[in-house]
DNA sequence: CCCGTGCATTGATGTACATCAAGAAATGAA
DNA sequence: TTCATTTCTTGATGTACATCAATGCACGGG
C-alpha cells in the first residue's frame, strides 16, 4: 500500500497494461475509460473520494481502461495481488457489483433524458466538478445530445 | 443450501421481492431481467449450468430483476446471509465484475452487428438454447433488428 | 493583457435502430 | 394429427440520437 499524489491530467494506467493495481482515491477524482476503435473515448466510471478504482481484468491479463486524473488526486495504490492476500472488503465488492447491475439497466432500458435524470439524481457532485462532454461520455450519448437534453428540461421548469 | 427442482417458466423472483437469494445452477438455464415503464422486458444475464444467479440488491431491499426459468432446471439455493457467513468465493465475485464491465462497454461502444458477434463468441452454447428474441433483448435491441443484422452476416458468407 | 485551446451550444442533415404490420414457419398442447 | 401460440422474418415508416459545421465563451499560459 503505498499513497502517491498526482496531478490533474497524469495517465495512471493504459489499456493493454499489464500492470495492474488498483487505486484507492483519498481526494481528488479519477476516472477509468476506453478508447474504441474509431478513436472515440467512453468513461466507464468516475473516482471521486472513498471510492476504488480499477480494472477488473486478472492480474497479469492486458487491461481494457485508461484510468487518469481529472483533479489533482492522492490515492492508494495496491496490487492485486496484495489485495487478494488481505482478503478483500467482500461488502465493497458487492456494492460495486450493484452499482454496475444499475448501470447495465439504465443503458439497456433508458434514453438520453432518463440516463442524465438519474445520474444528476445518483452523482449530484460530480457533475459540478467535469466538463459536461465527460458527463455524455459516461452516459452513453454525444455532449451535442447531452446539451439538446439540459435544454429541453430548462425549458420544462 | 437447498436443491430444488423448477420447470421451464417458473419464476424464482420478481422485481420488488425483498426475498434475497442466491441460485447456482447445477443444470438447465435460468435468466434475469427486468421490465420497464413501457412493459418491455430486458435480459440482464443468462444463467447456465455452473452459473450463479442473483440480483445484486442489499439484502432486505426490494430487488430489479425478475428471475425465471428458460428449461428444466436444478439449482442450489442460498440466502444471501447464508452466503456472507460461509465467505463467498472472491474470485467468483471478480469474474462477474469482470464480465459486466466487458457488458458496459459493449453497450456502450458497440452497435447491434458488433454486440451480435460478440455474443456468439462469448457465449456460443447459449444461443443454441434460447429464442434469439432473448439474445435480441440481451443484446439491447429489437428482435426485428438482431434477424437483419443475421441476415446482413449470413449474406457475406 | 492577449491569444490559443477546449468547451458548450445551435442548426442542418444523416443513420442506426425502433415501431408497426403482416405473413410464414416452428413449437407445443390436446 | 390439428389447432393455437409463439417465433422469426420482411417491408414501410418513424424517431432518437449521431455527425458535421459554425459560433460564442471561458480559461489558463505566456
Amino acid at each position: 500500500m503505498e499513497k502517491i499524489s498526482v496531478k490533474k491530467g497524469v495517465v495512471l494506467q493504459r489499456k493493454g497494461d499489464i500492470n495492474s493495481r488498483v487505486y484507492f482515491v483519498e481526494s481528488g477524482l479519477l476516472r477509468s475509460y476506453t478508447i474504441d476503435e474509431k478513436g472515440k473515448e467512453h468513461i466507464y466510471m468516475f473516482g471521486p473520494e472513498g471510492w476504488l478504482v480499477a480494472d477488473s481484468c486478472e492480474p497479469n491479463a492486458p487491461c481494457q481502461l485508461f484510468i487518469d486524473a481529472i483533479e489533482d488526486t492522492t490515492i492508494n495504490v495496491v496490487s492485486k495481488e496484495d489485495l487478494l492476500k488481505e482478503g478483500p472488503d467482500i461488502n465493497a465488492l458487492l456494492r460495486r457489483i450493484d452499482t454496475m447491475q444499475t448501470r447495465i439497466i439504465m443503458l439497456m432500458s433508458s434514453n438520453a433524458k432518463e440516463r442524465y435524470e438519474h445520474f444528476i439524481k445518483t452523482y449530484p457532485n460530480i457533475i459540478q466538478r467535469v466538463p459536461l462532454k465527460m458527463v455524455a461520455s459516461y452516459l452513453g450519448i454525444t455532449p451535442e445530445a447531452l446539451s439538446r437534453v439540459r435544454h429541453e428540461i430548462s425549458q420544462k421548469n
